[in-house]
RNA sequence: GCCCGUGUGGCGGAAUGGUAGACGCAGUAGACUUAAAAUCUGCGAACUGAAAAGUUGUGGGGGUUCGAGUCCCUCCACGGGCACCA
């Protein structure tokens, strides 16, 4: 049996000692550059196998990418920064830069066995000042740019630990630790102004990403959200002020029941003033969480404050202005009007409280259910728009609201400037000073970095940062008084918006990054990872590298060419009988019953889903590694299933790789072990022997370049089936095999490229696999010449003929009229005409 | 609630609108073996049939087309994201 561990360390070490991945050494034999670059992870402690997936594909793609000729940068880091460091200072005592570094250390040394093909002089950690000090200065060229600024935003709040929640630990609108119910609270937060380039980042997922999937770029569209409407500008009763409302269907205004606020919106606020019942609806609207599920999800109220708006349209018609909990403050003006006949949500308010529904799109033919929300059919009850279909009302009412000064065209996006600023220890200090003479003063270059106190308390609720007694207190850079530093640190996702950058000169001492070698890598070439970062991680990576550019960095605006999305990887959990879930290890299947390994015990079988630690349902990629080889491994995780589809852990497909692993191994020893397997050549098993190698070569090329690996290791199989064939046929030229065994190896090589380095010194290569290019298929060998035709009768497929490749229409015919079902189906039928498509089908339609 | 996906044999999956099920897993029969494992070879959607062959089949329903897994409409189920998890 093949001894794995040998063979994977050995090439490991030869790999490691040859530093065949170096990257300055690639990037100095003039080759055309690419960056492949896996998201980096979190350093949680333990690597999972979605991490492992995710490192193998990007692995593959580096290796096929390597012999194709490329200087491939492909770089491993740790995004280090966030919060389960600070829970784990609480829950263990340990600090937070202890515990992270320790995983780092650990996590690197489980990635060792793997044999990926990192360049480790690269890495970088986020956590240290060598990384944030730069973070700290872009951060200050923003706020001097203008793309950061300062404003209020609500916050959930724990009342009882007295401290910012993050939504995750926001559990049924409760804290997760105190368990008091969270309230929203209004604080000053630093915001990166993401909306300046709103129009840029949609122009640029429409025109400049043709690589990215499209489902990633539809959701970026949508979560952008630019939405064209009117603002109308109401008056309200008895008020001198007037009322904007933003709609996208203005045109259904004379359907319209109600106007509804934000609970903060500032006439609500105002009104509440004198009216103790308004005042108390809306801190009952704060005792949600800010999460956008929550609030949409949630019981839709309103409040009557008993003042109304005037119609823009009709003289002497009032509307009701309510106040809503479902109203968004951050979107449009804060106030919308409601029209239930076209709307469910105003649909459903309207019911509650007891509104008229009044339709004002009449549907052709049936009387449409309400709400009826499609745009077609004619307006009705609408004065001057009546008989209008709706695009035509539209266009119609914008025009007249701005002639008669009512409205004005308005387009709003939905995105909303990014919120940086988190009440947290473990994260990048934003280095300003607060001083109550000079105000927002930045810390002067010289004295970046501005880093995290090393004494730090987890003990009492609330920033760490506030709470410590000496750290936030210093003198004003400007006039030398007494000041405060921000206590507030960034955003973990602002330190992953240009990490990508760092990597292309992690050492770099002045500036973030060598101008030189971003132009030589960037943009990143092929970027992997999980789905779940589809909208905000990429969102805001896209910004940062406008944002730079705005502050005269070179660097190109969209920062990712080519984006592979992967899906998770899921496993099916189990629970014993007293309840718990247990691990799939401690878990055996007899006959058709799951049982306890250890005892026999039953166990209940739940439906596979995305591996968590909560349901144990986890497989350690250690272990795995240890059974079966890095090369199985890898093997099982990119054979089956597409990379963007979830992937089904199965022990059984994984020792269906093991062993597909020793046929490979078996093949490769009968090629040393027996140099007189190349046997008495037979000229035409060669070239049927080359017609099938080279094709499966060509296909398999292609497979790779789409990053289908699914496919091309279908091939890999199929090729190897080959090779066994020919060896144990012994007809084939001994020239052609070596060559073919050449082509195997290589093939092989960004799937298993321990044991394809085996293979290629077995066959007397002195260089590496990995630096070997990769080979062309001899077109001489891809043409086919006969293919299979189906012959259909009415589009059903009833016989499979064997033609020339040339065959024409006649030729066809004539041989198809032959066989014998055909003959019999068509007798006494006429043919009404005949469809040709060549090398693919002949059909007769009948009557 | 909103946005985005996914759905094909017992299972993972394959299929530029043109032969549905490549390749593999599990199964099954045979070879080898004292035996088992490993390995090798064969068979495999369902139904009818001795066979030839036929009928039905890609989540459900409808449509476009000579021809639909693929395109359109609609419904259902499951998954991801929703701005302080990373």
């Amino acid at each position: 049996m093949y001894n794995f561990q040998e063979t994977e360390q050995k090439w490991q070490h030869a790999w490691e000692e040859a530093k065949v991945y170096a990257v300055d050494a690639a990037r100095k034999e003039k080759k055309p550059c690419l960056y492949v670059l896996e998201m980096f992870p979190y350093p949680s402690g333990r690597f999972h196998i979605g991490h492992i997936r995710n490192y193998a594909i990007g692995d593959a793609i580096a290796r096929f990418k390597r012999a194709q000729g490329y200087a491939v940068l492909h770089p491993m880091g740790w995004d280090a920064f966030g919060l389960p460091a600070e829970n784990a200072a609480l829950e263990r005592r340990v600090h937070p830069r202890v515990w992270t570094y320790e995983n780092i250390k650990a996590m690197r040394t489980q990635l060792g066995p793997l044999g990926f093909s990192y360049d480790w002089s690269q890495e970088i950690a986020t956590c240290h000042p060598g990384y944030y000090k730069h973070q700290q200065k872009l951060f200050l060229q923003f706020l001097q740019k203008g793309l950061v600024y300062r404003e209020k935003a609500t916050v959930n709040w724990d009342p009882v630990d007295a401290c910012v929640l993050a939504n995750e630990q926001v559990i049924d609108g409760k804290g997760w630790r105190s368990g008091a119910a969270v309230e929203r609270r209004s604080l000053d937060q630093w915001f990166f102004k993401i909306t300046d380039f709103s129009e840029a980042l949609l122009q640029g997922v429409e025109d400049a990403l043709p690589e990215w999937p499209e489902k990633v770029r539809l959701m970026q569209k949508n979560w952008i959200g630019r939405s064209q409407g009117l603002t109308f500008s109401l008056r309200i009763a008895g008020q001198a002020e007037r009322l904007d409302l933003f709609s996208t269907r203005p045109e259904t205004i004379f359907g319209a029941s109600f106007i509804a606020l934000a609970p903060h919106h500032p006439l609500a606020e105002g009104l509440a003033q004198t009216n103790a019942a308004l005042s108390e609806f809306i801190r009952s609207c704060d005792r949600v969480s800010t999460a956008a599920a929550d609030l949409e999800t949630m019981d839709k109220q309103g409040f009557a404050t008993g003042v109304c708006a005037h119609h823009p349209f009709v003289e002497g018609k009032t509307i009701p202005i309510y106040v809503a909990n479902f109203v968004l403050t951050t979107y449009g003006t804060g106030a919308i009007f409601g029209t239930p006949a076209h709307d469910e949500r105003d649909y459903e308010f309207a019911k509650k409280y007891d509104l008229p529904i009044l339709p004002v799109i009449q549907q052709e033919g049936a009387d449409a259910p309400l709400p009826y929300t499609k745009k077609e059919g004619a307006m009705v009850h609408s004065f001057f728009l009546d008989g209008k279909t709706v695009p035509e009302a539209f266009a119609y009412t914008v025009k007249e609201a701005e002639r008669l000064g009512v409205g004005k065209a308005a387009t709003f996006t939905r995105l909303r400037d990014w919120g940086v600023s988190r009440q947290r220890y473990w994260g990048c200090p934003i280095p300003v000073i607060h001083c109550a003479q000079c105000g927002v003063v930045p810390v002067p270059e010289k004295d970046l970095p501005v880093t995290l106190p090393e004494d730090v308390s987890f003990d009492a609720p609330g920033n760490p940062l506030e709470l410590h007694p000496t750290w936030k207190h210093t003198t004003c850079p400007v006039c030398g008084q007494a000041a405060t530093r921000e206590t507030d640190t960034l955003d973990t996702f602002v330190d992953s918006s240009w990490y990508f950058l760092r990597f292309c000169s992690p050492r770099q001492e002045d500036g973030p990054f060598s101008a030189q070698s971003v132009q030589q890598w960037m943009p990143v070439g092929y970027y992997i990872g999980g789905i779940e970062h589809a909208v905000l991680h990429l969102l805001y990576a896209r910004f940062f590298s406008r944002a730079l550019h705005a502050c005269g960095y070179p660097v190109p605006d969209e920062p990712f060419t080519r984006l592979l999305t992967q899906g998770m990887v899921c496993h099916p959990a189990y629970k014993d009988a007293s309840g718990t879930w247990i691990f799939p290890e401690e878990v055996e299947k007899r006959g058709n019953t799951y049982v306890k390994r250890k005892d026999g015990a039953p166990v209940q079988v739940y439906r596979s889903e995305k591996m968590s630690k909560s349901k144990k349902n986890v497989v350690d990629p250690d272990a795995m590694v240890r059974t079966y080889g890095a090369d199985a491994v890898r093997l099982f995780i990119l054979s089956d299933t597409p990379i963007d589809r979830d992937l089904e852990w199965s022990e059984k497909g994984i020792e269906g790789s093991w062993r597909f692993v020793n046929r490979v191994w078996r093949l490769a020893e009968q090629v040393t072990s027996a140099p007189n397997v190349f046997g008495k050549a037979d000229p035409s098993a060669t070239e049927a022997f080359l017609r099938v190698v080279h094709p499966i070569l060509d296909r398999t090329t292609t497979f790779y370049e789409e990053s289908q690996m699914n496919r091309a290791i279908a091939l890999l199989r199929e090729l190897t089936t080959a090779l066994y064939d020919a060896v144990q046929a012994q007809n084939v030229e001994a020239t052609a095999l070596q060559g073919a065994f050449r082509i195997w190896a290589v093939l092989l090589s960004p799937v298993l490229p321990h044991l394809a380095e085996e293979i290629w010194h077995t066959l007397g290569e002195t260089t590496f696999v990995v630096a070997a290019p990769w080979p062309k298929p001899d077109p001489a060998y891809l043409i086919q010449e006969t293919v299979e035709m189906a012959v259909q009768i009415n589009g059903k497929t009833r016989t499979i003929l064997q033609v020339p490749q040339k065959a024409t229409q006649e030729e066809v015919l004539r041989a198809a009229q032959e066989v014998q079902n055909i003959a019999s189906a068509l007798k006494g039928k006429t043919v009404e005409r005949t469809i040709f498509v060549p090398q693919k089908i002949l059909n007769f339609v009948v009557s």
